[in-house]
DNA sequence: AATGAATGAGGTTTCATTCAT
DNA sequence: CATGAATGAAACCTCATTCAT
C-alpha cells in the first residue's frame, strides 16, 4: 500500500483497508471486540490514523456493517434482475453465499443493533437506517413483482427473513468454546446445523407468507366485487 | 427483608430479590446494562453481597434470563395442557403476554446470547442450554400432538419462532433515543409496530411450517408404501 | 496508614492524604501537572481509589487549592483576632509564612483560576467561589475594623492584594530551568526577589488604599454635612 | 494573500497573518486553546505551514504575546513622550485601551507566563525576557522623570501594576459559563467589574508607591546631609 | 453473612509534530 | 514553499471483582 493516501481514490481504498482489517479480526475472534489499536495494527497503520477515517470506533463498526449489507443487497438485486429468477430456490443461494456463509456477517449484525441504541450519534444512525430502508424498499418491490403479491408484502417478507436469520443464528450458531460439550445427548435438540435449519425456516416462512398474501388479496377482491 | 439470609429459603428469597432488582433496572433502562453497584443498591444490598449469590455479573444476568424463560415456557405448557387448545390462535396470546409484551424479555434474550459466547463458564453455559433443550423438547412434543405433525417438527417450530421473535425485535424495537426522527418519511418502512408484525410473521411461519411438515409426511408415507 | 478507611474520620484522613500527595508532587515539579496515576502512587494507592474520593482530577486540584485557601485565611483570621494586631506589619508576616512562602500555593492558585473556566462543573465552581466570598467577607470586615475604614474597603483590599500577589508571582517567580541565564545583566531588572518586591508592593497598595478610603470618607462626610 | 511567500517581506506578512488568526481564535474562545489545525485553517493555511514559521505551538503563542506587549508599550512610550503627560490620569486611558480592554491580552498573558516555565526553549525564553526588560527599563525611566522619583522606582511600579492587572483579572474576569449563577447574593462580593476595580487598585498602588518613594527619597537625603 | 473500600486492567480519544509528496 | 496524511504518546475514567473488617 502507498505510504500516504492522497487522492480521494487512495483515501477510499485506505478506508476499505481499515474495514478489511476490522473484518478480519472480527472473523478471527468473533467472541471479542478488537480494540482500535489492534485494528490499526492489523491494517499496518497507527492508532491515530484510524481516527482520520472514522470518527469513533462505533462508527467504524457501523461502516463495516453497512458495507456488508450493501454487498448482500447488491447481490440480491442483481439476482432479482436476472431473467430466470422466479422463486425462493433462485434467491436462497445468494443469501447463503453472501450473507449466511459470509464470516462475521450475522455476528456483526447482532452487534450493530446493540450499538445503534447507544453509542452511535443520532444522525449517523438515522442515515444508516435510511439507507437500509431504501435498499429494502427497492428489493421488496422486486420481490413483489416476482411473486405477484401485493405491494408491501415484499418488504415485510424481507424484514421477517432478515430477523429470522439473525435471531436463529443467535440461537444456533456454533460456539467453538463449548466444543465437544455441545455433542452431549441432552443437547441434541439444540445442536443443529444453522444452514440447514435456516433454509427450512425460510422456506416455511416464505411459503406461509406468500400464501397468506394471496389469500388476503383474494379476500380483498371478493370484498370489492361484492 | 431480613438483615441476614440464614436458611436456604431465605437465601433463595434473596437471590430472587437480586434478580428482581436487576430486572427492574433492565426494564427501566433497556439501553444500558446496569452496573453491579446499581443492582445491589436497587436490591437494598451492598455490592459485595451480590457476589455471595452469583459468581459473576454475567451469571446473574443468565440466571435472570433463565427465570424468564422458565416462566414463559411454564405458561406455554400450561396452555398446551388445557383441553381446548388446538392452534396458533390459542397459543399466540400466551406468547404475547408472557414473552413479547414482557418488558425486558427480548432485550435480555439478545444480551444473553451474546454473553454465552464469551463470559459465561463452559459448564454454566452447558447447564443453561441443557435446561432450555429439555424445556423445548417437552413443549415441542406437545405441539406435535396438537398439530399432528411429525416428531421433531414441534421443536423446530419453537426454535424458529423464538429466533424470529428475537431477530425481528432487534430490527423493529423502538429506540427512544431516535424518537421523532424515526417518523421521517424515508424511514416509513422500518417504522413498524413490532406486535403487529411479529403476529403476522409467526402466523406465516407456522402456516408454512405445518403445511410443509404435512407435505413431507405424505411424501414419506407414499415412499414407504411403494 | 490503615489498609481501609472505614469510618468517616479515616475517610477524611485518606482524602487529606491524597491531597498531601498531590501537593508534594506539585511542589516537586511545579512545571508539570502530575497525572492521577502518579498522585495515586505517591499516596500509596491505586488509581481508582483516587476516584473514590474525588470525582475528577480537576476537582481534586480544586480541593487542594481550597484547603490552602482555608488554611491561609484561618491563620489570617486568627491573627486579626489577636489583641495587638493593628496594622500591615502585624499581618504581613502571616501572609509571608502561610501564603507567599508556602510552596506551591501561588502556583496552584494560578492553575485553579484557569480550571474554573473550563473543566470544573458549574456547581462545584459556584460552591468554591461562595466559600471564598464568605471567607473574604469575614476577613474584610475585620480589616475595616482595624483600619477604621468604610465598609467594603476591606474586601476590596484583600482582593487587590491577592491579585497582586498572584500576578506579581507570575512575573517574578524564579524559574529553575533558566537558572544562571537569569543573572545576565540585561535581565537585571526582572531578576528580583519576589518576597522583597511583594512586601513593598503590598505596602504601597495598602498605604494608597487606606489613604484613598479615608479621603473618600472625608469627602462623603463633607458632602453630607453640606 | 499570495500563494507562496517568497521574499522576506512576504514571509513576515504571513507570520503576522498566522498570529492574527491565533489572536482571532483566542478572542473568540478565551476559555480554550485553539489547536494548531484551527489556527492554520483560520489563516487559510495548512497545518504544516504554521511550522514553517514557528518552531512550536508554544513559541507561536509567545510571539503573539510579544506582539501584544510591544504594541502596548509602544503606545505607552508614545504617551509618555507627549508634552502634557504628567500623571496617572494621563496614562491610565492608554492602559485601558491598549491592554485592559484589548480582548485576549490578559488572558494570553496568563497563559504565556505558564508556558515560560515549561515548554519554551531556554534561549527563546531568555530572548523574550530580555526584550521585556529593555522595554520596561525604558518606560520605567520615563515614569521616574514624570513623577520625580528615584531611579528604579519606575520599573518597579510598572512591574507591580502589570502583576496587579494580571492577577486581579484572574480573580475577577467574567466567566460566561457560570453566567447568571454569578449574580447570586452570596457571590456579590466577587461579582465586581474588572475595569472599575483595576482602576481603583492601580490608583491606590500608584499613590502609595509614589508617596513611599518620595518618603524614601527624603529619608535618603536627610541621612546624607547628616 | 454482609459490607463497601480498594484495586487496576483496559480502551478511547486528542493533537502537536513530522515528513512524503 | 506548501500541504495534509500519518504518527503515537499521553491521560482520563469505569467498573467488575476482591477481600479486610
Amino acid at each position: 500500500m502507498k505510504l500516504r493516501a492522497i487522492g480521494s481514490n487512495d483515501k477510499e481504498e485506505r478506508r476499505q483497508a481499515i474495514l478489511d482489517a476490522a473484518e478480519r479480526l472480527f472473523v478471527k475472534h468473533p467472541d471479542r471486540m478488537a480494540s482500535v489499536a489492534e485494528v490499526a495494527a492489523a491494517a499496518g497503520l497507527a492508532k491515530g490514523t484510524v481516527y482520520l477515517y472514522f470518527p469513533s470506533k462505533e462508527e467504524m463498526l457501523l461502516a463495516l456493517h453497512e458495507r456488508q449489507v450493501a454487498h448482500f443487497f447488491g447481490q440480491l438485486m442483481r439476482k432479482l434482475a436476472e431473467p430466470g429468477t422466479v422463486d425462493f430456490d433462485d434467491i436462497f443461494p445468494v443469501t447463503l453465499e453472501h450473507l449466511i456463509r459470509l464470516p462475521g456477517y450475522l455476528e456483526l449484525t447482532s452487534r450493530c443493533f446493540a450499538l445503534m441504541d447507544r453509542e452511535i450519534p443520532k444522525d449517523t444512525a438515522i442515515a444508516f437506517k435510511s439507507g437500509v430502508a431504501r435498499t429494502l424498499g427497492a428489493a421488496g418491490v422486486e420481490l413483489e413483482r416476482h411473486f405477484g403479491v401485493q405491494a408491501g408484502t415484499g418488504i415485510t417478507l424481507l424484514l421477517n427473513s432478515y430477523g429470522l436469520m439473525v435471531g436463529l443464528w443467535q440461537l444456533l450458531h456454533p460456539n467453538e468454546r463449548l466444543g465437544a460439550a455441545m455433542r452431549r445427548p441432552e443437547l441434541r435438540d439444540l445442536n443443529r446445523n444453522y444452514e440447514t435449519e435456516i433454509e427450512n425456516a425460510l422456506r416455511s416462512l416464505w411459503q406461509g407468507s406468500i400464501e397468506r398474501a394471496r389469500a388476503a388479496a383474494r379476500a380483498g377482491r371478493k370484498a370489492r366485487t361484492r
